[in-house]
DNA sequence: CCTTTTTGATAAAACGTTTTATCATGTTTG
DNA sequence: CAAACATGATAAAACGTTTTATCAAAAAGG
């Protein structure tokens, strides 16, 4: 059993209240002798508040909850190296919850970290669907602590958000096939229903039809965001298509794409040209390094939660949308299209 | 602010005691009527029990907490991954603490948890320097819950753990390459304090000795674990040794270290074969695959969770250590020795 | 009809803090 | 010397639960 005010005042034969104020140093009128009695004994029996009781009383925990689909993932362990940095200078902890990208997980989620009394959320928005939004927007609006959406803003929501401009950044990244001389390009997409698909997936129609390309519906593969999925999508594109290019919606998927390919002994990027999303870090050391959109996971998670941290100091103020701007990074995973080929 | 049990005993005109009796399914005599009303009332309201207030007073919070060195770090978010499943599937809720390696984080996130009334520990002990052990044995000894280390097993902690034969590990690594006829081969340790940098350096020390191979010194570069560190070490065996091979203690480094040989245009595994430890995801998809020892993340975070609950569901119950055997992938990036360069 | 038992419900203490209001002392002051 | 004021400390309520012991009323038994 830990040890307690109320063994601190028994030792030192004072009132449970003068050990409590002289050890939160607050304002009060207290002997020298008492005082140092008081912080010395503390020190000896190596006393540490109890955060339950104190978070009770105080309404504040100094925690912050973290929603997250799949800590395993480089762009959400890295997000969360940020966020946790940035949390751990203030003296604040997280509480992880992963979802796997399961939509019921999160909503438990969101009533595990209320029941917690955590000082705010960061979540992770991937797996909402905006179809049924209404539903999360009324649980999410039920959290009377600041919730920080990442990678997604949602109106509805009314809280700040920080995000990629995906749509950007989907079409840069097909841009530069289009640039490259490419017309068949295949997209390998993530969920349908999370919304920075369907961002990138617009960022991609924006980039085709501004090129005056056609969009056939069967250039689009849904994949999960995870590697498995991609090397499955990569598979059906062979099947199905002529593509000399394919657009990954993220870096895990390419990973799995070309691990198909490289199955099919399909060269990239002299047979087919391929181009990620997240710039994780080992994207670059690939067999074939890898052409893809950067995405600043560290920094984005500093930021969401240095405006968590603003917004647990100073309940009311104003909400904030903070968006980062993307960029492609040209690596050797992508190249000019080949000479019609057939 | 949240709904409480007393804004439910006000609206029904019950008591406090009988809405938390029916409510926590205890066996008591309570009308049909009454127990319906309150239970209707409760979900109407969207009850959720104020879990600052029950861990007070059950003594029992349903978390735990997780001393992780680098989240980011592909096999510590893996390890954190299988925790997080297990725990999950138990409605237990996971605080994540960060080290950065620093041990003086360590010791604090140690007092933090205490704090925090975290029903058991799970501890990646990596930043523990066996030196003051004594320290921080002392310090582990004070916390009431069961801690579990992982990574590595200390006897004076006389807590479970769940650890990797890292000597095993680091032996068949280092056999292998011999194997293949090398005998100038360089090591690129973590930093010398921690454990599993000794254990894996037992290994190699044995692996060498068995052989009849000298141990230079200035063949072991010291190493952080991270990509740059590996790169830097590259650098340096470049400089002073003529090593045909190099064991990295862990993958991250070994990649660091093909970038360092890449930049100078020396081939992989034709002038110097390397070898990496944790098999993480991407070390197969690198441009040249990576030998490596397989170090199942996953599995050690699951197992390590399970030891947790055991022993939270039944204090008292042995310590246990759990031993995984490694064994060797081999890759591409090691080969037999060219015939005698000079 | 009085005692015992059952039924349905509650009061109160406890968990470990924080914080406000209060209370004895002793010391000035007019 | 009484009145006012400092000084050093404390009691008690509150936070939201759980749990034990208790209580009143109704039903059953003799």
């Amino acid at each position: 059993m830990s040890v307690t005010l109320k063994d601190i005042a028994r030792k030192t034969n004072l009132s449970v209240t003068t050990v409590s104020l002289v050890l939160n140093k607050k304002p009060c009128r207290v002997s020298e002798n008492t005082r140092d009695l008081i912080l010395k004994t503390a020190e000896e029996m190596n006393y540490y508040p109890n955060q339950l009781a104190v978070g009770l009383v105080k309404q504040q925990t100094n925690t912050v909850g973290l929603i997250i689909p799949d800590i395993s993932n480089h762009f959400y362990s890295n997000l969360a190296l940020g966020i946790d940095a940035e949390m751990n200078s203030h003296n604040k902890n997280i509480i992880l919850l992963n979802t796997d990208f399961d939509a019921g997980k999160l909503v438990r989620g969101i009533n595990v970290l209320k029941s917690r009394g955590v000082d705010a959320i960061i979540l992770t928005a991937a797996s909402l669907s905006p179809k049924n939004l209404s539903l999360y927007s009324d649980l999410i609006r039920s959290v009377s602590v600041p919730v920080i959406t990442v990678d997604h803003y949602y109106p509805e929501l009314n809280c700040s958000a920080v995000q990629l401009n995906n749509r950007k950044g989907a079409y840069i990244a097909v841009k530069h096939l289009i640039n490259y001389g490419h017309t068949d390009i295949a997209c390998i997409t993530g969920p349908k229903h999370s919304t920075v698909t369907l961002e990138r997936l617009e960022g991609y129609r924006l980039a085709m039809k501004e090129a005056g390309l056609p969009l056939p519906e069967k250039y689009m593969f849904c994949g999960n965001y995870r590697q498995e999925g991609g090397a499955k999508a990569a598979e059906e594109i062979l099947q199905s298509t002529k593509a000399t290019a394919i657009f990954s919606f993220n870096d895990v998927m390419a990973m799995g794409a070309c691990q198909t390919l490289k199955k099919h002994s399909i060269s990239i990027p002299d047979d087919i040209s391929i181009v990620g999303f997240d710039n994780i870090d080992f994207s670059g050391m690939l067999a074939v390094p890898l052409t893809t959109v950067n995405q600043p996971a560290y920094e984005i998670g500093q930021e969401a939660a240095r405006q968590a941290l603003q917004e647990i100091a100073h309940p009311g103020v104003e909400k904030r949308t903070i968006t980062f701007e993307p960029h492609l990074i040209i690596r050797d995973s992508t190249k000019a299209r080949a000479a019609v080929k057939d």
